[in-house]
DNA sequence: TTTGACATTCTAGCTACTGGAACCTTTAGA
DNA sequence: TCTAAAGGTTCCAGTAGCTAGAATGTCAAA
């Protein structure tokens, strides 16, 4: 099977397929041509990785569960940690997502939005108890953007 | 005043904020001796950035926000259209996460954890189903890991 | 004077891809 | 059989927003 064929079945872009072969995940045989090959079994760790990335987990993580996935002494208790930290992951970014909400739908709300530059969420952008008003430090920002 | 200074009464890093200059957003004077020298306008402008940086704005909004904070003709509602904007991906966002959380905490509440080897986490993962289930293509992918 | 803290520039690395160029192979049609 | 298109290959560069570290210069206090 080409490259073409396991991305269809996969879900997943040929360039992002090649870049797992890169980074040892999923490593297929080769044609006498030099395409890669790709047996049911490829097809089916490419399918795993789709499905545990779109469930949020890194690459990384991946690659742990996908060396437990094909391990067959593992312990269940090895997976579940995982994606319990995962959940905990996901839950400290919905908290903050939610109080970024908060805040920012205050703003908006405050602001008549019309041709005037008078405007409450510049003033409270630049307001000089920013820092002071969210205890934030630089460190504890979101780590990707929205 | 020094970078140090800056760093300081900004809440942002050294580092951040030579990037800072480095991309176009601050760029302040330079002493004799080749030190960045910080007026308050600066430090004013910093500042302004952590805030809306803190509220999960990207550089290239905050490029704008700050524009329009120093254009004595702008628009309230301008200022007003690009919050929105952020409102919405951030909402959005919230919707991905949550359905995230509680597809992974259903399958973590299913799993016994323990020393054996079935787990309906791997399972899930695994399964043939998986993108049919969820019905999501590749670039519908969340942008950034949590 | 020396030491240490601070400043500078530069390069490289992080995540997880993605786009594009230059080139090779296969396949379908005239 | 020739040709053109579609697909494959590798490699390099770029994305966002910093961050780490090396090599070097400057300044203030003991």
């Amino acid at each position: 099977m080409n490259i073409s064929d396991a991305a269809e079945q996969s879900g997943l872009p040929a360039k992002t397929i090649r870049y797992y072969e890169e980074i040892g995940l999923v490593c297929p045989a080769r044609a006498s041509n030099g395409y890669r090959a790709y047996q049911e079994s490829d097809i089916h760790k490419l399918k795993f990785l789709q499905r545990s990335r779109s469930l949020g987990f890194s690459v990384q993580d991946c690659r742990q569960l996908l060396s437990l996935y094909e391990n067959r002494n593992r312990a269940s208790a090895d997976v579940k940690q995982l994606a319990q930290a995962r959940l905990d992951d996901i839950d400290r970014k919905l908290g903050e997502l939610n109080s970024l909400r908060d805040a920012l739908a205050a703003l908006i709300v405050a602001c008549r939005g019309d041709a005037r530059p008078d405007c409450p969420i510049l003033n409270d952008l630049a307001a000089d108890d920013a820092q002071i008003r969210d205890g934030e430090s630089p460190s504890d920002r979101l780590e990707g953007n929205v």
